[in-house]
DNA sequence: TCATTGATGGTCT
DNA sequence: GACCATCAATGAG
Protein backbone atom coordinates (compact mmCIF):
# COMPACT_ATOMS: atom_id res chain seq x y z
CA UNK A 1 0.00 0.00 0.00
CA UNK A 2 1.95 3.18 -1.39
CA UNK A 3 0.90 6.42 0.34
CA UNK A 4 0.43 9.46 -2.79
CA UNK A 5 3.18 11.48 -3.14
CA UNK A 6 2.88 15.98 -3.18
CA UNK A 7 3.00 15.79 -6.63
CA UNK A 8 -0.34 13.35 -7.53
CA UNK A 9 -2.14 16.39 -5.95
CA UNK A 10 -0.30 18.92 -7.31
CA UNK A 11 -2.09 18.83 -11.02
CA UNK A 12 -5.23 19.45 -12.59
CA UNK A 13 -8.35 18.82 -10.45
CA UNK A 14 -10.06 16.74 -13.48
CA UNK A 15 -7.63 14.55 -13.53
CA UNK A 16 -6.67 14.21 -9.99
CA UNK A 17 -10.23 13.43 -9.39
CA UNK A 18 -10.54 10.53 -11.82
CA UNK A 19 -7.24 9.08 -10.89
CA UNK A 20 -8.89 8.98 -6.70
CA UNK A 21 -11.58 6.76 -8.08
CA UNK A 22 -10.49 3.34 -7.21
CA UNK A 23 -7.78 4.51 -4.36
CA UNK A 24 -7.91 3.81 -0.42
CA UNK A 25 -8.29 5.95 1.82
CA UNK A 26 -7.14 5.67 5.40
CA UNK A 27 -7.40 6.78 8.67
CA UNK A 28 -5.98 5.32 11.59
CA UNK A 29 -6.72 6.37 15.26
CA UNK A 30 -7.32 4.99 18.47
CA UNK A 31 -5.14 2.55 17.91
CA UNK A 32 -7.49 1.02 14.51
CA UNK A 33 -7.38 1.51 11.04
CA UNK A 34 -10.43 2.31 8.73
CA UNK A 35 -9.88 1.55 4.74
CA UNK A 36 -12.30 2.06 2.17
CA UNK A 37 -11.90 2.58 -1.76
CA UNK A 38 -12.93 5.80 -3.46
CA UNK A 39 -15.23 5.10 -5.57
CA UNK A 40 -17.65 8.93 -5.95
CA UNK A 41 -16.23 12.50 -6.41
CA UNK A 42 -16.64 16.10 -7.29
CA UNK A 43 -14.40 18.76 -8.96
CA UNK A 44 -14.41 21.89 -7.77
CA UNK A 45 -11.89 23.72 -10.07
CA UNK A 46 -10.98 27.30 -8.50
CA UNK A 47 -12.04 31.04 -7.57
CA UNK A 48 -14.16 30.77 -11.20
CA UNK A 49 -15.92 27.76 -10.10
CA UNK A 50 -19.05 29.43 -8.99
CA UNK A 51 -20.17 26.02 -7.03
CA UNK A 52 -16.63 26.32 -4.98
CA UNK A 53 -16.04 27.74 -2.14
CA UNK A 54 -13.41 29.44 -2.73
CA UNK A 55 -15.52 31.25 -5.26
CA UNK A 56 -15.98 33.43 -1.86
CA UNK A 57 -12.44 34.43 -1.61
CA UNK A 58 -10.45 33.74 0.99
CA UNK A 59 -11.90 33.22 4.13
CA UNK A 60 -11.19 31.67 7.64
CA UNK A 61 -13.01 28.83 5.98
CA UNK A 62 -11.78 28.46 2.92
CA UNK A 63 -7.99 28.90 3.87
CA UNK A 64 -7.36 24.94 3.59
CA UNK A 65 -8.37 24.95 -0.11
CA UNK A 66 -6.02 28.04 -0.72
CA UNK A 67 -3.14 26.15 0.55
CA UNK A 68 -1.03 24.00 -0.73
CA UNK A 69 -2.06 20.45 -1.85
CA UNK A 70 -2.34 17.45 -0.58
CA UNK A 71 -3.96 18.62 2.46
CA UNK A 72 -7.58 17.57 3.52
CA UNK A 73 -10.19 20.61 3.33
CA UNK A 74 -12.94 19.31 6.22
CA UNK A 75 -16.52 21.33 6.69
CA UNK A 76 -19.68 21.13 8.35
CA UNK A 77 -22.58 21.40 5.93
CA UNK A 78 -26.27 21.43 6.96
CA UNK A 79 -25.32 21.90 10.82
CA UNK A 80 -24.15 18.11 11.09
CA UNK A 81 -22.19 16.53 8.03
CA UNK A 82 -18.83 16.64 7.74
CA UNK A 83 -17.60 16.65 3.99
CA UNK A 84 -14.12 15.52 3.12
CA UNK A 85 -12.04 17.02 0.41
CA UNK A 86 -8.29 16.82 -0.88
CA UNK A 87 -7.07 19.95 -1.86
CA UNK A 88 -5.50 19.87 -5.70
CA UNK A 89 -2.75 22.32 -7.80
CA UNK A 90 -0.71 25.38 -6.99
CA UNK A 91 -1.44 27.39 -3.54
CA UNK A 92 -3.08 29.96 -3.95
CA UNK A 93 -5.44 28.05 -6.73
CA UNK A 94 -8.41 27.34 -4.35
CA UNK A 95 -9.02 23.80 -5.97
CA UNK A 96 -9.90 20.16 -4.33
CA UNK A 97 -11.65 17.19 -5.04
CA UNK A 98 -14.55 15.84 -2.66
CA UNK A 99 -15.01 12.96 -1.92
CA UNK A 100 -18.78 11.52 -2.27
CA UNK A 101 -18.89 7.67 -1.93
CA UNK A 102 -16.73 4.75 -0.82
CA UNK A 103 -16.94 1.18 -0.75
CA UNK A 104 -16.20 -1.01 2.61
CA UNK A 105 -12.26 -2.12 2.85
CA UNK A 106 -11.96 -2.86 6.28
CA UNK A 107 -12.90 -2.13 9.83
CA UNK A 108 -15.94 0.28 8.64
CA UNK A 109 -19.50 0.25 10.10
CA UNK A 110 -22.72 2.02 8.65
CA UNK A 111 -23.40 3.00 5.42
CA UNK A 112 -20.84 4.99 3.15
CA UNK A 113 -22.90 6.00 -0.02
CA UNK A 114 -22.79 10.15 0.55
CA UNK A 115 -20.28 12.50 1.69
CA UNK A 116 -21.85 13.41 5.44
CA UNK A 117 -22.10 9.56 5.81
CA UNK A 118 -18.53 8.25 4.44
CA UNK A 119 -17.17 10.69 6.85
CA UNK A 120 -19.06 9.61 9.76
CA UNK A 121 -18.50 6.02 8.73
CA UNK A 122 -14.45 6.73 8.58
CA UNK A 123 -14.49 9.03 11.54
CA UNK A 124 -13.21 11.91 9.62
CA UNK A 125 -14.31 15.53 11.41
CA UNK A 126 -13.06 18.72 11.27
CA UNK A 127 -10.49 18.11 13.61
CA UNK A 128 -9.10 16.64 10.32
CA UNK A 129 -9.37 20.13 8.89
CA UNK A 130 -5.79 20.88 7.14
CA UNK A 131 -4.52 17.60 7.89
CA UNK A 132 -1.35 16.77 5.72
CA UNK A 133 -2.33 13.72 3.58
CA UNK A 134 1.20 13.02 3.68
CA UNK A 135 0.79 12.11 7.32
CA UNK A 136 0.84 8.20 8.44
CA UNK A 137 -2.10 8.73 10.05
CA UNK A 138 -4.97 9.76 7.54
CA UNK A 139 -3.73 9.74 3.76
CA UNK A 140 -5.03 8.24 0.47
CA UNK A 141 -3.17 5.33 -0.97
CA UNK A 142 -2.76 3.49 -4.73
CA UNK A 143 -4.43 0.40 -4.03
CA UNK A 144 -1.45 -1.48 -6.73
CA UNK A 145 -5.08 -2.70 -9.35
CA UNK A 146 -4.93 -1.27 -12.33
CA UNK A 147 -6.12 1.69 -13.26
CA UNK A 148 -10.52 2.41 -13.43
CA UNK A 149 -11.61 2.86 -16.92
CA UNK A 150 -15.27 2.81 -16.81
CA UNK A 151 -15.93 6.30 -15.34
CA UNK A 152 -19.25 7.66 -15.68
CA UNK A 153 -19.31 12.32 -15.80
CA UNK A 154 -22.56 13.41 -13.76
CA UNK A 155 -23.33 16.87 -12.88
CA UNK A 156 -22.44 18.20 -9.51
CA UNK A 157 -25.08 17.35 -6.29
CA UNK A 158 -26.33 19.97 -4.70
CA UNK A 159 -25.28 22.91 -6.85
CA UNK A 160 -28.34 24.43 -8.20
CA UNK A 161 -27.32 27.97 -7.15
CA UNK A 162 -23.78 27.70 -9.56
CA UNK A 163 -25.63 29.40 -12.15
CA UNK A 164 -23.89 27.63 -15.63
CA UNK A 165 -21.55 25.68 -13.23
CA UNK A 166 -24.49 23.84 -11.88
CA UNK A 167 -24.25 21.87 -15.09
CA UNK A 168 -21.09 21.56 -15.62
CA UNK A 169 -20.08 17.32 -15.33
CA UNK A 170 -17.35 17.40 -12.56
CA UNK A 171 -18.87 14.35 -10.38
CA UNK A 172 -17.36 11.27 -11.68
CA UNK A 173 -18.01 7.71 -10.75
CA UNK A 174 -16.68 3.76 -11.05
CA UNK A 175 -19.71 2.77 -13.22
CA UNK A 176 -22.23 0.10 -11.92
CA UNK A 177 -20.72 0.35 -8.32
CA UNK A 178 -23.05 -0.83 -5.87
CA UNK A 179 -21.67 2.00 -2.92
CA UNK A 180 -22.48 5.40 -5.49
CA UNK A 181 -24.76 8.03 -3.77
CA UNK A 182 -27.41 8.41 -6.18
CA UNK A 183 -27.71 6.13 -9.89
C1' DT B 1 -41.28 4.72 -5.29
C1' DC B 2 -41.00 9.48 -5.24
C1' DA B 3 -41.42 14.18 -3.40
C1' DT B 4 -41.33 16.91 0.66
C1' DT B 5 -39.66 18.36 4.99
C1' DG B 6 -37.28 18.80 9.58
C1' DA B 7 -32.95 18.62 12.00
C1' DT B 8 -29.11 21.70 13.25
C1' DG B 9 -25.02 24.98 13.48
C1' DG B 10 -21.10 27.31 11.07
C1' DT B 11 -20.25 30.94 7.89
C1' DC B 12 -20.91 35.15 5.67
C1' DT B 13 -23.87 39.49 4.79
C1' DG C 1 -30.76 36.61 9.24
C1' DA C 2 -30.08 33.70 5.08
C1' DC C 3 -27.98 30.12 3.15
C1' DC C 4 -26.05 25.62 2.90
C1' DA C 5 -21.12 20.45 -1.71
C1' DT C 6 -26.81 16.25 3.54
C1' DC C 7 -29.58 12.59 5.47
C1' DA C 8 -33.63 10.19 7.33
C1' DA C 9 -38.34 10.16 8.18
C1' DT C 10 -42.76 10.98 6.41
C1' DG C 11 -46.82 10.63 3.55
C1' DA C 12 -49.13 10.54 -0.82
C1' DG C 13 -49.96 7.54 -4.78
Amino acid sequence: MRRLPRKFYDRGTVTVARELLGKLLVHRSAGEERIARIVEVEAYVGTHDLASHSSKGLTARTRVMFGPPGHAYVYLVYGMHHCMNVVTEREGKGAAVLLRAVEPVKNIEGRTCGPGLLSRALGITRHLNGHDLLSSDFFVADSGGRPEIRIAKRARVGVDYAGVWAGKLLRFYLRDNPFISRP
